[in-house]
DNA sequence: TGCCAGGCCTTCC
DNA sequence: GGAAGGCATGGC
């Protein structure tokens, strides 16, 4: 088995990984993360400016990596332009610099993050992987068994009350109306992914547990929209902190201020705001 | 015990 | 259009 080598500049696999924009990637043995691009398992470490790649489906396997991890995309000239937005946004991503966005499946990222809804990353994860094991295809590698995330074909006829026993709570009917809209043609998810980010926006909102946040993140993390700007509970404690003295401050005014000051990067900076306050660095 | 979590839906003004 | 209440569940 051969393991893969890519040059990368301005990329951090940790704090990409482990900034809470997927919730199925998991550490093994020190260096290695264990997760799941398309169809394949992927095994993968990071040494100084190299990334080290396993997996059981080599063929075209630096390309999909590649796209996963948007490594064509000009992170030095991201990081270099938003480190002059403020002080703050200089401090944050002086301390996560190489925190990327992932390119993730459109289908999967849009159920995970109806469950994501008032809910902690942990039970997030823990919800996702169960659906999977339950519904998705099996990945046998290295003597382990593996599960890629369902198809909506392979929840087609799942009931609301299966959904609740995967530990979802009252998302279960959210979930299942989304499923049931994609597999009926009435959501059609080839179709909406070059619209523009607001169309698409509004495409998402129609669906049933999708609200301003969740549609955000979906534009975010799995259809390349960097700047859109999704306000959670710790964005907006972040936002409040630093920009807004702790007054009490309605989302509507804090996405004005993104969009002023912050512009077609608000997402970028989002993470690295997300991700520095929750690990108490700024 | 009560509060919180990558909020949204429904109901009621 | 905006405010208030309800909602499953596990961790602290």
């Amino acid at each position: 088995m051969n393991e893969l080598k890519i040059k990368v500049d301005y990329f951090n696999l940790k704090y990409t990984l482990e900034c809470g924009q997927c919730f199925r990637w998991h550490k093994v043995d020190e260096n290695y993360y264990i997760g799941i691009i398309k169809d394949r398992l992927i095994k993968i470490r990071q040494e100084d400016n190299y990334i080290y790649v396993l997996s059981n489906n080599e063929e075209n396997l630096e390309q999909a990596v590649r796209e996963y991890f948007e490594l064509e995309k000009d992170y030095e000239a991201i990081e270099k332009r938003i480190i002059k937005v403020d002080e703050y946004v200089n401090k944050a991503v002086g301390n996560t610099s190489g925190l990327r966005h992932l390119n993730q499946d459109l289908f999967e990222t849009i159920i995970s993050y109806i469950i994501s809804a008032n809910n902690n990353i942990p039970r997030i994860s823990k919800s996702v992987n169960e659906i999977s094991k339950r519904y998705g295809k099996k990945i046998k590698y290295d003597g382990e068994e593996y599960y890629l995330f369902p198809t909506s074909e392979q929840l087609k006829n799942v009931t609301i009350e299966e959904y609740r026993d995967c530990g979802v709570g009252f998302r279960d009917k959210y979930i299942y109306n989304t499923v049931r809209a994609i597999n009926s043609g009435e959501f059609n998810l080839d179709e909406i992914k070059d619209l523009p980010t607001n169309l698409l926006r509004e495409k998402l909102l129609s669906l049933m547990g999708i609200g301003p946040k969740v549609a955000d993140c979906i534009l975010l993390f799995s259809c390349g929209r960097q700047e859109v700007f999704p306000i959670d509970v710790w964005v907006e404690r972040v936002m409040k902190k630093l920009y807004f003295k702790e007054e009490n401050v309605s989302k509507k005014e804090i996405l004005k201020y993104s969009n002023d000051n912050f512009g077609s990067d608000a997402g970028i900076i989002q993470q690295h705001l997300f991700y520095n306050i929750r690990e108490n660095l700024i």
